[in-house]
Parts: C-alpha cells; sequence; structure tokens
DNA sequence: CTAGTATTCAAGACATTAATTGAATATAAG
DNA sequence: CTTATATTCAATTAATGTCTTGAATACTAG
C-alpha cells in the first residue's frame, strides 16, 4: 500500500518530465538548445514565441529538470542539463518517425523528390571525409557553427549557399547537415545543390547527434 | 517562411508521443506492458485503474503510437509498438533518475546547512533507548521497516505520522531515522514533530549504517 | 541615483485532460 | 436467439495547461 504510493510517486515524477516533452513550443526550445547555450530573448526570438511565454516554458522545462540557468549581466542563459536529455529527445524522435504515419506524411510531402536524398550515416560520413572524398558544408548560423562543428565541415549558411554554387566542383560530393535529423535547413540546402547539378546528401543526423554518439568535433571559425 | 508550418508541425507530432508520456497512470500502463502483452482487465486489475478508464488511457498510447492491439475472443491484448519504445522510457527514466537524484541532494544540503537539529550519535541513543528515555520511530515504509529495524522502534510512515501525533506523549523526546544519514523522511518528520512542540531529533545514521555498526537490530512486523 | 533592458511574476480567459458513471457494442457459449 | 463478459463510447465534472497582458524585479551603463 504505500509501496503503491512510492511507485506511484516514482512515476510521478517520470511524468513531469514526459509533460516537459508533451508540447510542441517546448520541443522546438529544446531542439534549439541542443546547439547550445542561448538566452530568453534569442530563443523567443527564433521560436516566434513572446517572451513571458517563452520564458514560462523555459521554466517548465526547468523543473523537469531538463535545463539549466546561468546569470550574466541582464541574461539568463538556458542550456540542457546534459547529453541524456538529447538521446531523450532523439530516442522520442524515433519513435514519433517510426510510429505516426502522420510524421511521414508529412516529410513526403515537403520532400518532393524523398527518395533521391538518401541521406548518409554518420559513420559512413565519417569515413569518407577521412578519405578526403567529400565536402561538408554546415548550414547553421555562423554562432553555432562557432560553437562546434564536423572536422573539416565549411560554413555555408543557407543565404549564402548561392554565391558559392560557382565555386564548387560538380564532380565532388557534397553533404549537407544542421540542427537535427529534421532540421529543414540540410533538406533545403541538398534540394538547391541538387537543382545545380551537384552531387549532394545530407547527413542523417544533426550536429548534436554526431557530438553526443562521440565523434569527433571542432569549434571557433576556420 | 514555408518551412514554419512544417517544422511546427512536427513538433506536434512529437508532441503527441510526448503527451503519452506524460501521466504517471499512462507510464505505469507502459511499465506493464514492458514486460508482455496483457489484456485490459489485467492491465485494469494491476494498476488500480477502472476499466474504462485503463481502456481510455491505452487508447491515448496507440493514438501515440507506443502500442497496438490484438483481438482474440472476448478480449482485446495490447503489446508495445517495437523495442524503441523501451528505449525511450529508458531514456526518459534515466533523465528523470537524474533529476530527482539533484533535488534530493539539494534537499539534504538545505537541510543540513539549517541543522540545529543536532543529530543522535548511534551509540548515545542505544543506552538511552536501553533506559526507556526515548521513542524511536522508523519513518520507512513498512516492507523496509520489516526486513529489519532498531530495536523497539515503531514504524511510523511519514504518511502517518499526523495521525499518531495526537497520541504521544509531549514530555517524552522522540527519535527519528530511516535509510541513511541524508534519507530525507527522517528531517521531515523531525520538522512536523517540533512544529507540533514535542522534543524530536533525528539519529545521526541511517538504518543500514547502524546494522553495519554491529549494534542490534530486530525483523518482523511488532 | 536614474534610465533602459532582460527576465520573471501574477491574473484572467480559454482550451484540454483525467476520472467517473452509465450505456452501447462485440464476441463466445449455452 | 439469448445471455454473459470484455471492451469501448459518451457525457459530465473537476483539475490542469496555455497564452496574453501588464506589472514587478534585477542588472548595467551613464
Amino acid at each position: 500500500m504505500s509501496s503503491g504510493n512510492f511507485k506511484h510517486d516514482l512515476f510521478s515524477q517520470f511524468a513531469r518530465v514526459g509533460k516537459a516533452l508533451s508540447n510542441a513550443n517546448r520541443l522546438e526550445l529544446l531542439e534549439f538548445l541542443a546547439q547550445g547555450e542561448r538566452s530568453v530573448e534569442e530563443l523567443s526570438k527564433v521560436s516566434g514565441l513572446t517572451v513571458a511565454n517563452t520564458s514560462q516554458h523555459l521554466q517548465q522545462l526547468r523543473q523537469a529538470g531538463l535545463v539549466v540557468t546561468r546569470k550574466q549581466g541582464h541574461h539568463v542563459y538556458y542550456r540542457l542539463t546534459g547529453d541524456d536529455v538529447i538521446l531523450l529527445l532523439d530516442a522520442l524522435r524515433k519513435v514519433a518517425e517510426k510510429h505516426v504515419a502522420e510524421v511521414e506524411r508529412l516529410v513526403d510531402s515537403y520532400l518532393t523528390v524523398k527518395d533521391d536524398l538518401e541521406p548518409v550515416p554518420a559513420q559512413e560520413l565519417l569515413e569518407r571525409v577521412r578519405q578526403g572524398l567529400v565536402t561538408v558544408i554546415d548550414v547553421r548560423p555562423p554562432e553555432e557553427y562557432a560553437a562546434g562543428h564536423l572536422p573539416g565541415a565549411v560554413n555555408i549558411p543557407l543565404a549564402e549557399l548561392e554565391a558559392h554554387l560557382e565555386k564548387m566542383d560538380p564532380r565532388r560530393e557534397v553533404v549537407a547537415y544542421c540542427r537535427g535529423p529534421h532540421c529543414v535547413l540540410a533538406f533545403d540546402a541538398v534540394e538547391r545543390l541538387r537543382a545545380r547539378g551537384l552531387k549532394a546528401r545530407r547527413l542523417e543526423d544533426g550536429y548534436p547527434e554526431w557530438k553526443v554518439m562521440g565523434l569527433p568535433t571542432e569549434s571557433g571559425v576556420t
């Protein structure tokens, strides 16, 4: 009887974490935070929520133990509590992808040529990079790139892609990546590159997943 | 931006899975299902929920893609959709446990600081118990108490403490103990007892330490 | 100290969720 | 066909969650 209570209390704790994951806006915030530390203002801008609303969601995430804060000057910076949170988000994504037919439908409808996009697994990319066979491009904004990126990756934010196209060797394969497996930036980049006749694919995962897998990374500007 | 809607829709799908994990009862059902296929009736019994309520929770789990059903005779059998669901539950548990531990640590350090609750050393308590000077209460759950406790200790789980307050002699000192030197239960008990004007302190150690010191113990129900 | 900015808090409107109850459906056995 | 049983559906109530608005708090620069 009291063990029933204990058990129920335990599941209630787990449920608190589940609750934190039960809202699309919070999941989006978590994805941004998977890139690194962010202030409330930045998160508010990038998510399109009001600052107050963003703050409240962040506090829920903090109460669930998913994020921690650091105060500096005017700003409060949030970051994920640890890598286990990234693993959790990944597990969630995997289950959702596999079982929610709706997700597939959405991805399909967005990507006109889904089959052609066959993503490159992380291990395979690492191999090919070591052999110098591919050019890896990071299509995230420069700040995120500077905070950490794949070794040898060139930072080409989506907006600047067109400008780089002419300089690229059409015979050399390009692999693009961004924030996560579903980050649209990389999809977009691949489509545009292909439209110009380049051999382009996208990395199966994003930068956070790559890092969590223990694969090598670099940081700073090249 | 055209990717804005797509992105939000995608996160909404992920949130559906998160929602399924946001309730203690559903998590308990999932844990049972992790052991294998179960009928609604079995799940209802083991979770203590009404059949209708169980059925509704199961349907939410099914809509989130976490479980699937099979019909046979009178019964509908539910089972997890796949091993990735188990991985997800594991990831959730890990994050939650870490956070819970963190909370416990914080609470402990907070309580230890304001510890003018001068704890009673084991030897001193043994002495005073022999002289019949104090009432010793064990605030752990009954199962743990039954497995072994201090001689003469009365089992009063924290939840039942209030009910016992009136029966206690305010002039007699009470010493509380639980699982270990940092187990919060005893701190809590002492605080509550003092709030009622009783003379209360806590044992410096918990039951495991007492036992390891080679001091006498009892087991079973009193 | 004062002004300006970043974040949090508090209160209210509105939507969603959980549990209860009683009825409806479906299956198998007599 | 009728009956008993397992499950689901539907309607209600109480509780909880989300977002908005405007004010309060904390920090820095001047």
